[in-house]
DNA sequence: TCGTGGCTTTACCAAATGGTAAAAAACCAG
DNA sequence: CTGGTTTTTTACCATTTGGTAAAGCCACGA
């Protein structure tokens, strides 16, 4: 018996699948995993809701296969660290791409960050297999440029939980932001200078201490 | 007509009322509005379901009263920011009780996290009525700081959001962080620390622009 | 053009969920 | 005690929601 072949998708397929992912980040970013229902999905994709079925096994298939792909996508920026570089001009680059990431796609970071608020009940194993060796990797990086004097003293895993913490705070909280600094006021210039000032102040090494 | 004369609440309404603010507080912190249920909070707070009816209004009368309170606690770690004080200490300060809060009362955090992360749907005028009128005061008062050369050169405003953002961080990406560094290898002293030297690195005036 | 297999719709369903009505129980001032 | 008031329980209900069955539609290769 020929067991459950993997029949290459077709157009309709290919194409159906984008849309369903794609009106599935808007839902889920905005209300959560609970929050949002297959009809607001299916209305997003403009299907019916036996339709999304058709095309994923159920609530639970979809928001899987959307933290799938933005696990990739989220790992990226980290992964175009060099250890090869200049220290300071690789943090620094590596925070620029973190703060456009979260100008770009507010909606993957508000997605991930539901999921982490409520404990990561579907992410734990990407966390364990897919961040965390990038993380130890990337952190020993950074304590060996620390340890050989090209960086200030600093813990790196803090670091990079810094840096995660305000540029991911950009995409996250912007309600909160566009209440408490309207765009008139300031704008991502203003919040992009800021944030390369600070960690540059922080990571340089002290003309003082050198 | 006596209209709706308002009883001072008996002992068993300000005991029952203080059991379901704190189920609710758990339930709602960890799965959301919309992912909690009444019959959750019922549970956590050991009593029936018409019976938190009899006592709040309905779901979102709870949850509406557990924001109320907590935007007080929010917003006194900064109210506590003294104008007389020494610039860098008050800051610190600031930030170390911040770092408590986090520590203390992560549930009251994510509960927070979850609504501005759905846009802030029932707490727009809180934030507006509430906390901006605060952050503008204390945002002056850090601008005259720096104006009298007091601290070094930064945008307060974006240094009040990149606190928030820290601090926060370790409370609401809980999930994440004990997966990426287990308590074994650094807790909380870590990364009090690790905050503390950073805000003070970036805020120090330095001698050689003195 | 005519099947045939992939795609879509219509009509449902069972469970979960927020909420109500009203009786029963507990409480308490006189 | 006792009568009225507050509190709690039991038994429901309507809606929402994730999901299914099966009929119908449609594209496309022979």
């Amino acid at each position: 018996m020929p067991e459950e072949v993997a029949r290459k998708p077709s157009r309709i397929q290919l194409r159906n699948r984008k849309r369903i992912m794609e009106a599935a980040l808007e839902v889920f970013s905005q209300h959560g995993y609970r929050g949002a229902t297959l009809d607001q999905i299916a209305d997003a994709a403009g299907m019916s809701k036996p339709n999304l079925i058709y095309y994923f096994d159920g609530k639970e298939a979809i928001h899987v296969a959307l933290l799938n792909r933005l696990m990739e996508d989220w790992l990226a920026p980290l992964h175009e660290m060099d250890p090869g570089g200049d220290p300071l001009d690789e943090i620094l680059a590596y925070v620029r791409r973190k703060m456009e990431m979260s100008r770009e796609f507010p909606r993957e970071s508000r997605l991930f960050a539901n999921e982490i608020l409520q404990g990561a009940p579907r992410m734990g194993p990407h966390l364990e297999r897919g961040l965390k060796p990038l993380f130890d990797e990337k952190a020993a990086v950074i304590a060996d440029w620390v340890a050989e004097g090209r960086l200030a003293q600093i813990d790196p895993r803090q670091l990079l939980l810094s840096i995660w913490a305000i540029t991911q705070h950009y995409a996250d909280f912007d309600a909160q932001i566009r209440v408490l600094i309207p765009d008139e006021v300031a704008g991502w210039d203003a919040a992009f200078a800021h944030v390369e000032a600070m960690f540059r102040t922080m990571l340089t090494v002290s003309e003082r201490s050198g």
